[in-house]
DNA sequence: AATACTATTCCGAATAACGGAATGCCGACC
DNA sequence: GGTCGGCATTCCGTTATTCGGAATAGTATT
């Protein structure tokens, strides 16, 4: 098999089930639909299996063809899904949270969480202010230029040095983007004795970022609650500001998630 | 292969991909947390081999293990694919105009699509009122006992004998339930005739509820938007009224899917 | 009208999933 | 405190299931 993807150790997964999950994970950060032969190309499968694969998700209904295009979007029975998931998680009630911070600090606000090498944003509420950093749920960033990736990175249960050679190379986006996995694991330290992980527009030049983990009870971070914006705003001093409000609020969302997860 | 859940014709879908799903569709219902064991013998499945789909799910972050107790529910991942599911398919614009139909009629208004032999809800807004019919989205209702089940099926582009002899023996819940094929084949005919689906307490008795189909460009429906509440308040006067009002919305909605659909 | 691109189906080869059984871990009940 | 029962997890040989190249059909494009 050419996929080259986390051939880490093998037959550990379905592969089958996985190739399914890639397929959905086109459509996160763009849920336009897709021909048959253009998710093939993106997913590196053969066009039949592929088309095996979303015929299965369309039965389900997780996937849905348009009549006219032939295309392939997701489906409403993910949709479904996700409600339950978000109860299930009890994400559901974190999301006052998120926007009350929003409302206080005036910038955007995301609550994120890991997945492979990016950190997905799964709940956020928009800054209102005309000059505001903006991203939608489901925007995968690279876990090593962003403020909420780091932390995750520094609060995973793995030693730091592991961690960061699971990720290869480390792509370089700004002049300040931390391209050496030596800086990156110093900096994670630091992290991990502050508590606070912060972005000096290392992924996005004008963009600045502040994060703190959501701790659960072994004193690990699945999740992770940051605030964007631009450079302009967020200056030394506010970032010291809003330290004390995004560790204030990650505590209050460990609090929400612990009590019925 | 023992399972017999629809081996109708084989050869056409992925087998692995099928099983993951139907785990997850176990917690659609009931979001809560369930052991290995237990969700192998929900779905039918070997525990090692539930086991393995299950690992490949939560390291896709679509399900999630408890640490301390082990057991397994919805991840957060999912959550993240549905709001990608509800912008793709258009939905997260109809939720407002369900949440209006509320406003006006006061009862429980619930958007659903067919799923198996059942309708599920897709999208709902609560009545506000002391006594209420409540079902949460993902609930799941038996087709040939709900208006918005009946909906589905006479609107389907199937012919109705094979639909209904699809559907396998018609359980019994409450006195007015339709458990003869023959009698329900009748019944779908008016309702193509008419428009509108009529739940006489079918399926809950003191609930009765009305539904229309939302007609795509072909005259089938997909999804049908339905009332539901207490037979002392949908009376058949108030039935008169509301069949305006419940088409007037369907009719709403299918414009606003068919727009950027 | 012919070409080039779609989605979809078929079928033999071989790979990846299956599942019975073994392991290891807790907790409960003698 | 030791043994039993139930749980999640792993192993590995067998085989059913997926895979994918190629053929088909349908649609847009030149």
């Amino acid at each position: 098999m050419a996929v080259d993807r986390d051939a880490e150790r093998r037959g550990a997964t379905a592969q089958t089930v996985e190739r399914a999950i890639a397929i959905l994970n086109l459509f996160r950060r763009d849920p336009a639909a897709l021909g048959i032969s253009a998710i093939a190309a993106s997913t590196g499968l053969k066009v039949s299996t592929a088309h095996r694969l979303v015929r299965t998700l369309v039965i389900e209904g997780l996937m849905q063809q348009d009549p006219e295009t032939e295309r392939y979007r997701l489906g409403p029975m993910l949709a479904l899904l996700g409600q339950s998931a978000l109860r299930a998680s009890g994400l559901d009630r974190i999301q006052p949270l998120v926007d009350e911070l929003e409302t206080t600090c005036g910038e955007t606000v995301s609550l994120s969480m890991r997945h492979g090498s990016t950190v997905s944003v799964v709940l956020r509420s928009g800054s209102h202010q005309a000059l505001r950093f903006e991203h939608p749920v489901g925007a995968a960033i690279e876990i090593h230029a962003s403020a909420m990736g780091k932390v995750l990175l520094a609060f995973s249960s793995e030693p730091l040095p592991e961690a960061v050679a699971a990720l290869g190379t480390l792509e370089h986006f700004t002049p300040t983007t931390i391209t050496s996995p030596t800086q990156l694991i110093a900096e994670l330290a630091d992290i991990l004795a502050v508590g606070v992980a912060i972005n000096l527009e290392e992924r996005y030049v004008g963009v600045r970022g502040i994060a703190a983990p959501v701790l659960d009870r072994s004193g690990a971070a699945t999740y992770t609650i940051g605030i964007q914006g631009p450079s302009v705003r967020l200056t030394d001093n506010n970032l010291e500001q809003l330290k004390r409000l995004i560790l204030d609020a990650a505590h209050r969302v460990a609090i929400l998630l612990s009590d019925a997860g």
